[in-house]
DNA sequence: TATTTTTACGAAAACGGTTAAGTAAATAAA
DNA sequence: TTTATTTACTTAACCGTTTTCGTAAAAATA
């Protein structure tokens, strides 16, 4: 009923509080039969401590918060696996939380943290972040933080990513070399630093492969999916409709199927596919989808891992750590 | 630097940290013109109210916690979506904690949880779990919990699961409708409810159409998926192999057709296949796959809010309550 | 006017674990 | 033997918020 406390176990012991805190923690001040004594009794009692109060006194919540905009797509489910199991190795818990794409959301979320309910922060910002105020505020306050993926400029601090520009500029070209000609990008916000250097990779690709960039064969997409297929399906009815596409986000690359289905268009007949994407099924599509696989899981632990070093090592600095984890381009059938 | 507690805000104003908490709480104690003056103060140095001393003094936490084997299957992906968007409607956290099918680190997680660093447990039990003494225990402290999916027995509280007798029947009548006469059943831990709940409804329809049940079609495979691998090819290339097989989970359903691929069968030609599976992907897949969609946002939100309903009103009682929401047999290529 | 009630606030004690500072006894050093 | 040190504890303060209980002053009632 009224939970075992400390104190609780000190008087079944006939010890003091202080002295059953320093034996759980195993602290050299306590004498080897006493801490075994409270070990026993703690668990004849099944003794639990209280989290909250430990985390008042200590100031440190043991947990790390992960801010995304969602958990829908594989993205990110494998990078919450690979966050994941670093914490747990740590010994810390994980709080997630989603912004679902909107930066007053994330604003809220962040704003909370400074209360100190996380340790650190591991962020993947929304589509429409651009203000680091808060994330700054957090960074003042010693509360480490870490982006990975889509990063936010206006703020020094680790961040791990793919190799956005590269990988997206290997998409673009293999379909030049595939005989694209009008190759569409799908995009999200273009604010994004990811959008920015995918974008930027896609016109570098194109320049250098003797191809006009046009600014329209950009095609802003949103996060409402239906209104997305209604884009798409406007520009694939086009009689100049591309012949090539780039889904620079793995949530973009399902509908493109979808909307060739309904119009009837073959891939890669009369159009031809590459997905940002990490998609499990993506060898097992009607065609099999070339991909820009990125190492989600690798970039959760690493990602995790940067955190933890912050957290265990008060002089370790996150300033200017970048790390680049190589996404990899699988050519299928989409693109033959 | 030195964090604005409380009481700074109460100095600068003041007036006793006490009339500041309720003003900060809106309460009736306190008179308008005060109040006014408190939050103007509190958003002027940007107080953000200390999550750990409130839980410690409140004792409780504004925390659930979803406990989980995986978040790398679309079902828990969506599931997760479901809940953190009632949660955050509700003004609580998610701790998500996975177990990676660990049943001695689900054990040690609840036990953590009786320490009171959630208000609530929302979940899914892993492939080994028998035990629910840890659940009984923390059923005991208050703390409500809410099974989805995968359920324990030995606990009566509330569960969220789909049909899973009626939609295996429906998905094994569906097999021997278009022909098949010799179904495997792809099952992971026999002890969970919901394998034991799928094959029950395999061995009725098998029953109803007239076909004799073999215990040895029930394949039992593990979260090992190089073996499960090496199991199914292994089966497909008996000459007695199945004609049609049923995925009874998400994460199986992939390498039947990989193995297919590899051992040159033809779907739904050489096998015909079903997944209980929530792939955006399956409408896409070469060939596209039939299955039994679960609704996992669904399962997800419902389950939340059972949650909540019992934070919410300590008379609600959560004994007995069932859900079911039924999943859906969404017919394609895959048993044509 | 005297009394009760209401209003608006403050003092202080929680909540449960941690830790700085203190202390008696035991041991080591001088 | 005396003093210094170490060992193994205890006391009490503290973390920041909430809440019970109290209390002046103001308002309402008798």
């Amino acid at each position: 009923m009224g939970n075992v406390t400390i104190r609780i176990l000190a008087r079944q012991l006939q010890l003091s509080a202080a002295t059953v805190s320093k034996a759980l923690a195993d602290s050299h001040e306590i004498s080897g039969p006493t801490k075994k004594r409270v070990l026993e009794m703690a668990a004849a009692l099944n003794y639990t401590p209280n989290p909250y109060a430990s985390s008042l006194r200590r100031k440190k919540s043991k947990t790390i918060a992960v801010i995304l905009p969602e958990v829908a797509d594989s993205f990110f489910s494998q990078a919450i696996n690979g966050i994941e199991a670093i914490a747990q190795d740590k010994g810390y818990h994980v709080l997630v939380c989603l912004t679902h794409e909107r930066s007053q959301k994330e604003q809220a979320i962040l704003h909370e943290m400074l209360g100190g309910r996380a340790d650190g922060i591991l962020i993947s910002v929304t589509s429409e972040t651009s203000d680091p105020a808060c994330l700054l505020e957090l960074q003042e306050k010693g509360v480490p933080v870490v982006f990975f993926d889509r990063t936010c400029d206006g703020i020094d601090t680790a961040r791990v990513v793919t190799d956005d520009l590269q990988s997206s500029y290997k998409a673009t070209d293999h379909l030049i070399r595939q005989g694209c000609r009008k190759i569409a990008f799908l995009a999200i916000a273009e604010g994004l630093s990811i959008s920015h250097q995918r974008i930027e990779g896609y016109k570098q690709a194109l320049e250098d492969g003797g191809i006009k960039f046009s600014r329209e064969n950009i095609i802003a997409c949103t996060h409402d999916a239906a209104e997305n297929l209604r884009l798409l399906k406007k520009i694939m009815s086009r009689k100049d409709r591309p012949d090539g596409v780039i889904a620079s986000v793995e949530k973009l690359a399902v509908p493109v199927y979808q909307v060739c289905r309904e119009l009837g268009l073959n891939i890669p007949g009369d159009l031809k596919v590459i997905g940002f994407s990490n998609l499990v099924t993506a060898a097992f599509l009607q065609p099999a989808l070339t991909t820009v696989t990125q190492p989600a899981f690798e970039m959760g632990r690493s990602a995790a891992s940067l955190l933890f070093k912050a957290l265990g090592n008060k002089n370790f600095s996150l300033s200017q750590q970048v790390e680049v984890i190589p996404s990899e381009l699988q050519v299928r059938e989409s693109t033959g």
